[in-house]
DNA sequence: ATTAGCACTCGAAAAAGGCGAGTGCCAAAA
DNA sequence: TTTTGGCACTCGCCTTTTTCGAGTGCTAAT
């Protein structure tokens, strides 16, 4: 017993009719709300046939049928048709990303506020891949005596800062002595061959004393570290509650929880092959349900998708939704809110 | 009929009940709690005048009473006491707070998470009240051409930085030399009389074509003027799920999309007055309930305090919590965290 | 003023019942 | 062999009913 088209057709309608209600379909609903030329006996063999092969399974013996995770994977990967988008909505999407903007990070906030109201789930951005990127300038600025701030460029256009403490009687000129050597050193290096032994080799030949260094030094290189951390922003978290799945608080919370700490988000989304589907223009990776290794969203699904800086780097944006989620609008739309978001990055990016 | 001694105690043990166990209270539960000299008959008259007076409420006719708002708000003023804080708890507040610091947000950052972690609240904390500052330095530090970083200090300690776009032929010493003309001009000066008019003025005796600097000028202002904005930092939202008050999604929605509001929270906490309590080293501000003009909040308490940074800029951290709240704990703790924030703000400040 | 006693209340939890969408399967029709 | 009408059965959901008990107010005695 295989796929055949007929299954395929009503799968299809399963999918799509328990995605827009959140209730069982039954064989007589469906037959109500598409038109087979079908009789519901035919269809109930038909979607038996469906639950033995796993596509779909009943949460109890009398009621309908929903689409299991390996349903919704066949379902993404060749039942449905992604949506296109309006003009108007493409004119909205580009406007909103593009507005009050001064470096990538503002994009990104944009960009997942964007898609999370669109979507009306969460949706989540994370800074490039920094692994892959070099340092392009660092600088120390004297605010006062005592208190440097350390701004880091990186090669993908994330400007990172950090406020340190200095020795007091460092003065305005031995600071940009110290910057201009460090920066001289370190600029076009790869983050991760950076180390504190990289730092401080680049101020040997200064003339300001040792003593005075060390400590500036360690600032500067734990700044640079900091920099390589991969920011996430997450939008539209409350939004879960509004999604009957998540009507329940211990599982809202739990979901939550895990959201709410972008370490964990963060060094799963990185973790995440670059498998993606690629249709078109389009590209795209999902995860459903128990693909995704992250407590709390077993009841997901997760849609993302890669965003370019330059030739090498990256990052990725996505949506985290309920599995029953419209999957053919929130690919397009994410995929817009991509192609908006690498036309603007080479507008900052030169 | 007034509110005698026998009835303040009465008063106060049905609030200390209903805290723990969040359960109407009624008369023999009471007795067998507490070991009054009374019988359960003497204590419903006692009750039945409490609820006459207002200070208690039935949910129902057949069942305890709970606190009203009048209600706590007489245990808060004179009721309770004030729990006192064991050395190991104050050490860990301590450490908590002073870890990791490089300027006065990331204490910010630490108060609001150390208290949420031990009140099991959501805690706030907003940056230092700016109105009352004023600009002490305005750094541009060119970043490559067409793109600056411009660094914003102020008088409280705050250092805000943006990223902005400058015409492409700007040279670094040009940008040097507007940065400080601007600087001259400016620093030392309240924000709110900083004007566009005031920062183009500080550059009419420069070098440099006006042409080239009108854009640059516009950045600068809208960098003052976004460091203006008050900060936010909301720690512990999803605790808010935990609470039996608010085990109804529905409910908790209301109150995180209030929370989410950043705007909403700073402008609402910025309006509140600062007649705080006063009492012996502790002093805050609560409000009960209705208290509260914030949409959704009507089942909280939110408790302010005052920190300082140096002798006329403060700022607020506070904890929101359900009316059913702890509060000589959480009084005692935020005011132990206010008090090692001042501290520690004056060892950054100098 | 206090208290024991008692009838009464009323929400919450448990139990009972009916509804209805859904199912599987069979036997007849195509 | 596939399709279909028919039918008995299932079982979660919703509503109604019942039970239960903590709590109350009131009264009469202490």
């Amino acid at each position: 017993m295989a796929l055949d088209d007929r299954k395929k057709v009503i799968l299809q309608a399963i999918v799509d009719d328990y995605v827009t209600t959140c209730e069982p379909v039954g064989s007589k609903a469906l037959i109500d709300r598409h038109n087979f030329t079908l009789s519901s006996a035919t269809l109930r063999n038909e979607m038996a046939d469906l639950e033995k092969l796993g596509y779909i399974e009943k949460p109890h013996t009398s009621a309908g049928r929903i689409p299991s995770d390996k349903g919704y994977r066949e379902y993404v990967d060749s039942l449905m048709h992604i949506d296109t988008i309006s003009t108007a909505e493409k004119k909205d999407i580009e406007s909103r990303i593009a507005t009050g903007v001064g470096e990538v990070t503002d994009l990104l906030k944009n960009a997942t506020n964007t898609l999370s109201t669109k979507t009306g789930y969460v949706s989540l951005a994370m800074t490039p891949v920094l692994k892959k990127s070099y340092l392009t300038q660092l600088k120390l600025l004297m605010i006062e005596p005592g208190r440097a701030l350390v701004v880091v460029v990186l090669s993908a256009g994330v400007v990172k800062d950090k406020l340190v403490r200095i020795p007091n009687f460092l003065t305005d000129v031995q600071v940009n002595e110290i910057s201009r050597a460090v920066e001289k050193q370190l600029s076009g290096m790869p983050l991760d061959e950076i180390t504190l032994i990289t730092v401080a080799s680049s101020v040997k030949n200064t003339s300001i004393p040792d003593s005075f260094l060390n400590q500036v030094l360690y600032e500067a290189y734990t700044a640079i570290k900091q920099a390589d951390k991969l920011d996430v922003y997450l939008e539209g978290k409350n939004r879960i509650l509004s999604i009957p799945e998540f009507n329940d608080v211990g599982r809202a919370k739990g979901l939550l929880d895990t959201l709410s700490d972008d370490g964990m988000v963060a060094g799963y989304v990185n973790e995440l092959g670059t498998e993606e589907i690629t249709e078109g223009d389009d590209s795209y990776m999902i995860r459903i349900g128990q693909e995704i290794a992250l407590e709390g969203l077993e009841d997901c699904s997760f849609i993302t998708t890669t965003y370019k800086v330059g030739d090498k780097i990256s990052g990725n944006i996505g949506i985290i939704g309920p599995k029953r989620m419209e999957y053919s609008k929130v690919i397009s739309q994410i995929n817009f809110v991509r192609k908006t978001l690498n036309d603007e990055i080479k507008k900052i990016n030169g």
